[in-house]
DNA sequence: TGACGACCTTACCGATCGGTAGGAAAATAC
DNA sequence: GTATTTTCCTACCGATCGGTAAGGTCGTCA
């Protein structure tokens, strides 16, 4: 059975809107990678702006869920946020364009985010965090400790893996191969370091 | 003296181009901030992209300096990188716009960079890499491992200034007063964290 | 005084932006 | 078989995009 129509559209916008960010993807170019007329994408979603909306609620609907899986799969907070952030580390080559936006809208989209007023992706933040202050601690993290130490992590992760095709055509494919394995073990790292520091 | 004109509108083009990215950053919105028309723009600068390429150059330099410094302050490689991370940090309180480009160009503009062919930005990555690779161990890092480690210090550094705006709009002012001292701290972490397991 | 160049203007250009109006065609419902 | 709804089209709209052409207003130097 085919996709929709409707959900090629969203899967065409959402990789436009990866690589080039709101401003940067066109209408048209989205519905030209269908042979439509913009004007189909219109009589879907009604504006630019509904249709970026569509795209971050599936983004932020898909993070939320990985991250209840995560906390499903072990006890342990340290091993709840290894195995989110292990797994969000594959998800980022398989989806890169759900990375990509996350990322944008995690540290860029402040004008486009401020006017529209809404945020997607507290969600999704908030499920990390409340990861983070179970943490075992002899001073557990206030919200804002708690933050500082999740968007290390994400922006950790996100650097490397959004800016891969960038550093492969920098210095080459072969010296980039074994890196999920390298980058992998670095966030284990990261995220080990931050929990002996709480001396819980 | 007052700034050239020159000179004014380079900083009106980075402010722009920080908050809205090189698409949503129009040439009439950036003369407009000086009572000027695009076409003064357009006499300085020839085109939009090389009044990008130009606002580039100039942030890289200023990176590059900056890790110079860094370097010269210590010897120990360690060191040299909270002092660099350190200097960053604060820098990017009072060049935000500095730091918001940087970021961009390092994760996010993948398209328009590969249309120019043109990395600015690599002496920049060049230089922090070799501190990296510098550090005393018993198998030095590959240059990958490298950028994998100062990637992940960069993302972290960004992840927390670039969004505060953000954070505060969501969580309130108050809680992030203390956080330069946090974050500052979590840089170390992850620095000594990282030299730590290469057992030098 | 006159020439020249730096600076910035008005007036355009063709292309593209997001969005509206109205209708053809095809599927669906009755 | 007819009515209705969904889907997508052509044809536009005003606004804005980056960029060009030509000219006017300066200060500078001869």
């Amino acid at each position: 059975m085919p996709l929709s129509t409707r959900q090629q559209l969203l899967d065409a916008a959402r990789h436009l809107f990866a690589s080039r960010g709101f401003y940067g993807a066109s209408l048209k170019g989205i519905a030209d990678e269908l042979g439509l007329t913009k004007q189909a994408l219109l009589h879907h979603f009604g504006s630019k702006e509904r249709l970026y909306a569509e795209i971050l609620s599936q983004v932020s609907d898909s993070m939320v869920g990985r991250v209840r899986l995560a906390r499903q799969a072990a006890s342990d907070p340290i091993e709840q946020l290894v195995a989110f952030f292990d797994d969000y580390l594959g998800a980022m080559n398989e989806e890169s364009d759900t990375a990509q936006i996350l990322m944008r809208e995690l540290v860029d989209n402040h004008a486009r985010a401020d006017k529209v007023n809404t945020w997607y992706l507290r969600p999704f933040l908030d499920e990390l965090v409340a990861i983070a202050r179970a943490l075992p601690s002899r001073s557990p993290l206030d919200e804002a400790e708690a933050f500082a130490f999740v968007y290390s992590l994400l922006g950790a992760v996100h650097y490397f893996s959004v800016s891969r095709p960038t550093l492969q055509k920098m210095y080459g494919r072969r010296r980039f191969a074994s890196h999920r394995r390298e980058m992998s073990a670095e966030i284990r790292r990261l995220i080990e370091a931050r929990a002996a520091s709480l001396g819980g």
